[in-house]
RNA sequence: ACCCCGGUAGCUCAGUUGGAUAGAGCAUCGGAUUUCUAAUCCGACGGUCACAGGUUCGAGCCCUGUCCGGGGUGCCA
């Protein structure tokens, strides 16, 4: 049998359920199936045990028996492993599973001693390139831009803490055709003064001034087009005032990026990859992928049953397409990576739909996976920069910190300035980003200022004040008991909550690997929510200092590795924890 | 016209290979603080899972059709 610890890459489910499968193969040795199909689940409902098994109804047919039947032989011939307490056969034939509680507590012991809380090293050092973020240039940061770099990120974090070498990669749009009309916009409309002090600002501005004009001036778009064919073909002066843009922008998301905790291994815009794309069509050109049509450059994908796909411009000029195939060119050839990861909105599928299938084609093994999220809107309609109903990133981040400074002054007025502060940004900041990551990534997102900012009930500040509550308690109890010492008394689940709380803590290694793997961080959202909540009975029922010798320590202990699996969830969705809040 | 998503409690949303009685927050109502932080806890109320068929031991989940909403569909990204 299978020791639960043995193997790191391995999840308590796979360890579950690999004894399972194990035990269905020698139960049934020559039976017409090889049992893959056996797994073990967490269960929904207590009552149902800690874990369960449902293969037995699905393995009925195969085995010509009646599924309880199945169950049943399972439940009385199989050997229980260290971790198993006992099997249980229930309704038409699931089998309930229940852990050792010595086992379970031996376990909770040592998982805040581990690296990872009882997480796999799943990674096992496979390298992945995370393309996200991705901002326009051009244009402040809106409520609209804080999934692709919330999400990205926190899918970034997880796949880091699995034992993946990330590679996260910034592709800034740096190089497409809204630089002509800013170039104009500049040229006509543009304040020095104001370019230095808020540059994206003034870009948009110039940005949106320029874009009316070609509404009221029918050569307006000629003379953007012929800017930006100036800047990509080197013009000094173009490529100066572009540099200039760059410079001061990157600045800014810089600061913002800071305000966000998001961080990248590299920043390389579509401008990186600009002396790639002739011959990055040339290679398409040679491989008789892409052929001449209606002037234009074009590969047709008729075989996976997708629209044309235009590689060149009948204007010469190159699109999306080429460019993300050179820059896919580039990473393979420089990181080798096994895997490469974008995150974008939803209406990039159908591009990525092409641009894979035209990868394919080339021959290239890299796995490619695009992970989208659903567009954020505003309750009347969606917003645009043309429309002028944004919403600033930066005025959210404010809105929400000066919403949690006014709670802090008022639960906490003898807290110092400073630190008031730090936290306010901290519980502002997590709640913002803990209310969009709690939301099922694909679902669309209809902004509202009470939910960004939510400070109670299933939000970030929830399970920060959980966190903060055991930092109290932890250290109250070394004031009144300086001499004793939680982390060397054994771990006792007394209450039924406290062994709640142990079922728990040792699911949070499943959660993580599940969360990155589905591209879900609302899974670890969700599970640390679940956490905190059972924290806070067990906190609210259950005396800790009051509690005898012994008895108090095992809880303080269990407070303890509460709050390292909490902080490292919260670390991996890039939420602080504070001590205090 | 075609393609991709979505429709679950008054509101906002979860729902892991199809699994046992569909969950949470907010809102509403009732209770808990001489105590380890009440940003909390305990309880109540609240459902034709858009609609109609189908598949099977079992469907919110899979298949078909319809209605409604969002997005996309050769020279934006």
């Amino acid at each position: 049998m299978t020791d639960a610890k043995e193997d790191e890459s391995l999840t308590l489910t796979d360890t579950l359920s690999s004894w399972m499968r194990d035990a269905f193969r020698t139960a049934y040795p020559d039976a017409p199936t090889d049992f893959e199909e056996v797994v073990v689940v967490e269960t929904a409902n207590p009552e149902f045990g800690d874990y369960q098994c449902n293969a037995a109804m699905g393995l009925a047919r195969h085995l010509k028996l009646a599924p309880r039947v199945i169950a049943d032989h399972i439940a009385a011939h199989t050997d229980l492993p260290p971790f198993m307490a006992r099997i249980e056969v229930a309704g038409p034939g699931f089998l309930n599973l229940y852990l050792d509680d010595a086992w379970l507590a031996g376990q909770i012991e040592t998982l805040a001693a581990g690296e990872r809380m009882g997480a796999p090293a799943a990674g096992g050092g496979k390298t992945v390139v995370m393309d996200y973020g991705s901002p326009n240039m051009t244009k402040p940061l809106h409520i609209g831009h804080l999934r692709s770099h919330n999400i990205g990120s926190v899918l970034d974090r997880m796949h880091r803490f699995l034992g993946y070498h990330v590679i996260a990669d910034n592709h800034l749009g740096d190089w497409g055709t809204q630089f002509g009309v800013t170039i104009m916009g500049y040229r006509n409309f543009g304040d020095a003064a104001a370019m230095k002090s808020s540059p994206l600002e003034e870009l948009e501005r110039v940005y949106v001034l320029s874009y009316e004009q070609t509404k009221k001036d029918s050569d307006w778009m000629d003379r953007c087009r012929q800017e930006l064919v100036k800047l990509q073909s080197g013009d000094p002066e173009n490529t100066e005032m572009w540099e200039m843009f760059m410079r001061l922008s990157l600045e800014e998301l810089d600061r913002i990026y800071a305000r966000l905790g998001v961080h990248y291994d590299e920043i390389r815009g579509e401008s990186y990859y600009r002396d790639k794309l002739a011959g990055t069509v040339a290679r398409l050109e040679e491989a008789g992928l892409a052929v001449q049509s209606e002037g234009a450059t074009v590969v047709f994908l008729e075989e996976e049953k997708l629209p044309v796909c235009i590689v060149r411009k009948s204007d010469g000029g190159f699109n999306y397409a080429t460019s993300d195939l050179a820059t896919v060119a580039s990473r393979v050839e420089e990181h080798h990576p096994d895997r490469i990861i974008y995150i974008t909105d939803e209406r990039q599928q159908l591009h990525f739909k092409q641009f894979f299938a035209i990868c394919r084609r080339l021959g290239y093994e890299v796995g490619l996976d695009h992970v989208w999220f659903g567009l954020m809107r505003l309750p009347e309609a969606t917003f645009s920069t043309r429309e002028g109903n944004v919403i600033k990133l930066d005025a959210l981040l404010d809105e929400a910190e000066s919403r949690a400074q006014a709670i802090i002054a008022e639960s906490s007025p003898e807290m110092p300035e400073a630190e008031r502060k730090r936290v306010a940004a901290a519980v502002g900041i997590g709640a913002v980003k803990y209310a969009d990551l709690s939301q099922n990534p694909q679902s669309l997102v209809t902004f509202t200022w009470d939910k960004a900012l939510a400070l109670d009930g299933n939000s970030g500040p929830y399970l920060q004040y959980a966190y903060a509550r055991i930092a109290s308690v932890r250290d109250k109890y070394s004031e009144r008991f300086p001499d004793g010492s939680p982390e060397t008394e054994p771990l006792r689940l007394l209450e039924p909550i406290e062994r709640t709380l142990a079922l728990r803590l040792i699911r949070f290694g499943d959660v993580v690997v599940r969360a990155a793997h589905q591209y879900k961080p609302n899974v670890l959202t969700d599970y640390l929510y679940d956490l905190a909540q059972t924290y806070s009975s067990f906190y609210q029922n259950v005396p800790f200092l009051k509690a005898p010798e012994g008895i108090r320590e095992s809880r303080v202990r269990l407070c303890g590795i509460v709050a390292a699996v909490l902080k490292q969830g919260l670390d991996l969705l890039g939420i602080d924890t504070p001590a205090r809040i």
